[in-house]
DNA sequence: CTGAAAGCGCTTACAG
DNA sequence: CTGAAAGCGCTTACAG
């Protein structure tokens, strides 16, 4: 089946009237309508994308920017896929379909955002990996195209994002462990610009002031979001002569490295050491002492971007009527028992 | 700036001589392209896609279709989005898009496919997690869209697709293990009717069959790809009167709950167990004792199916000349400690 | 080297 | 309720 025109052809009728049985217009005959329906189904005929588009102004595309930067690759795991399953479960109640838009590697991530949004091949874009200060905001405000952000951002003041609770984390880590007696806390970062490193070390730092306890500079380690990652924590904190009794992980999977390297040195987490890590995931399950983590819906998490979004697009906010477009998803502390035990004063 | 009829109008010339220049025709004034190509650039012209597409009856996107299935979404772990690098490396040389096509969970794969091939969304399309009997062969085939899959099928005989070398890999593993006189070998096999189950398996058979040994059914175990599955594999492994000596894993992840569930049966990996497993992965590399494992580059997979791809449209074959479409991708053993003992004649 | 015009496949006012 | 026609934004023979 080539297009519209051979189907009505098969038909004999209009294109016309072909177009509005197959698109629900109530102007057709109910009688003209099945015969559509049933020979478009049989011929396997679904309408060219490119000229309802050209013809519509629309595409009911929504894209998602994921950057496979070498640490996503080796760490998003799946995160993305399960946030898409959320997004997606909103946007086909309105026969929007979701693309990625994964950005190569070698090019540059703004550049990259500018040609899908001046091809026009999608209606909004979600962009997530949002930098501390992220040029992309400005070029979609300003390409009026509506879009929001998985991960909030300096430059996402008025624009709409869905982001974990990272400040919370590190405040729920930090009250919990002063409250096992720990005064000396240290704290994991990221390596690169994303902005949830900014916010989680500001939540730590504030967290700490809230004790009274000073910022160490010394105690806050950047490294990657990995095992090897976790590796490296732990071995540059077994270098301070004023070590750490605990530590906050900003990623799971670093935990397991983490493990690894200190009881190398003999230090046991959970009895020398106290381990609390963001995020819970179906691996840190079977490390041994069980990880003290925080849970969250990550599927949910896409279902409330996904409803920012179309509350700010024209022929959807009706649906979605809400008054903030900024939300701040929640994490539940999971107790293990990485952290269980009272800090009894040493030294 | 809207279409290329204003970026016409502001430069004074027809349109159709600003497509031309845009479009890098020989028979174009250099002045003027020159002209043309600052002024897009300044007012940030691009060509509308669908407008293009309408006309050349081409989209310059590929897409790749993913289905985040449940199991996928806990295993996949940027699988795709390693693939996915390699595949742009080689699409980027030809201005060509490659978009990801998340299949939703509540919808049919052969449903979601057929119509993004009738929207024509994509010029071509590569198809993943290929089952035994997969329609979407048929589908592609009769729709005359060029398509490469990624994981052979039954389905697939005469079409083109890259996969890893699960008959090789099962060979391997088996002779080596027989070679440390090991004669009761376990296998585990994903649950689902992904393809690369069957081809394991069967070379699983074969591989014990060169050697004479025996097939046992009950030394077969399906189960997910993920931690919890390598637990519940060890489980029933020791259930059975006449377990094995070794087993190989279909996963990598699968080690971590196996190891786990054998150590609380106080059998030590790489002592009393042999265990080998598929594939290299970074967080097996903290497995102690160090997993056997098989190592391959899958940005180097994701070239090969893209080249594979590109042969086969009529728009690029003659930059990739080759005679075979169809490429069985190998993997090299990593000797560990998780298998390095000779097995002495116990019982 | 450039312009005018046709037409890709649709949807949608507009007549009737 | 249906048909004829315009037009979405492009590219590309075709004239000149």
């Amino acid at each position: 089946m080539k297009g519209i025109r051979q189907l009505a052809e098969h038909l004999d009728i209009s294109i016309g009237t072909v177009s509005r049985a197959l698109n629900g217009k109530p102007d057709v005959n109910e009688e003209t309508r099945k015969r559509v329906l049933a020979a478009a189904e049989q011929l396997g005929y679904v309408a060219n994308q490119s000229g309802r588009s050209l013809r519509q102004g629309t595409t009911n595309v929504i894209g998602l920017m994921i950057q496979s930067s070498r640490e996503t690759v080796e760490n998003s795991d799946n995160f993305f896929l399960t946030v898409t399953g959320g997004l997606q479960s909103v946007f086909s109640r309105h026969k929007l379909d979701l693309i990625m838009l994964p950005c190569p590697h070698d090019e540059d991530p703004y550049e990259y955002l500018k040609r899908m949004v001046a091809r026009r091949i999608v209606d909004a874009l979600i962009i997530s990996e949002t930098q501390r200060v992220d040029k992309r905001f400005d070029l979609l405000a300003k390409a009026k195209i509506p879009f929001a952000a998985l991960g909030r951002s300096l430059s996402g003041t008025q624009h709409p994002w869905a982001d974990l609770d990272f400040d919370g984390v590190a405040n729920a880590a930090v009250d919990r462990l002063v409250a096992h007696g720990h005064r000396r806390i240290a704290v994991s970062a990221p390596s690169s610009d994303i902005n949830l490193g900014f916010i989680f070390v500001d939540g730590y730092r504030r967290a700490l002031e809230r004790h009274g306890i000073d910022y160490d500079p010394a105690l806050v380690i950047r490294a990657k979001s990995s095992e090897q990652g976790g590796y490296q924590v732990a071995d540059e904190l077994l270098r301070l002569e004023n070590g750490p009794t605990a530590v906050i992980l900003i990623y799971e999977l670093m935990a397991i490295g983490f493990y690894r390297r200190v009881m190398e040195a003999g230090i046991i987490p959970g009895r020398d050491i106290a381990v609390v890590s963001f995020r819970e995931a179906p691996r840190a399950k079977f490390l041994q002492p069980a990880l003290t983590c925080f849970r969250t819906s990550v599927h949910d998490l896409g279902v409330e971007l996904a409803e920012i979004l179309l509350s700010s697009m024209p022929a959807y906010s009706h649906e979605y009527p809400r008054k903030a477009r900024q939300t701040v998803w929640p994490l539940e502390l999971i107790p293990g028992e990485s952290d269980a035990f009272q800090l009894t004063v040493k030294k």
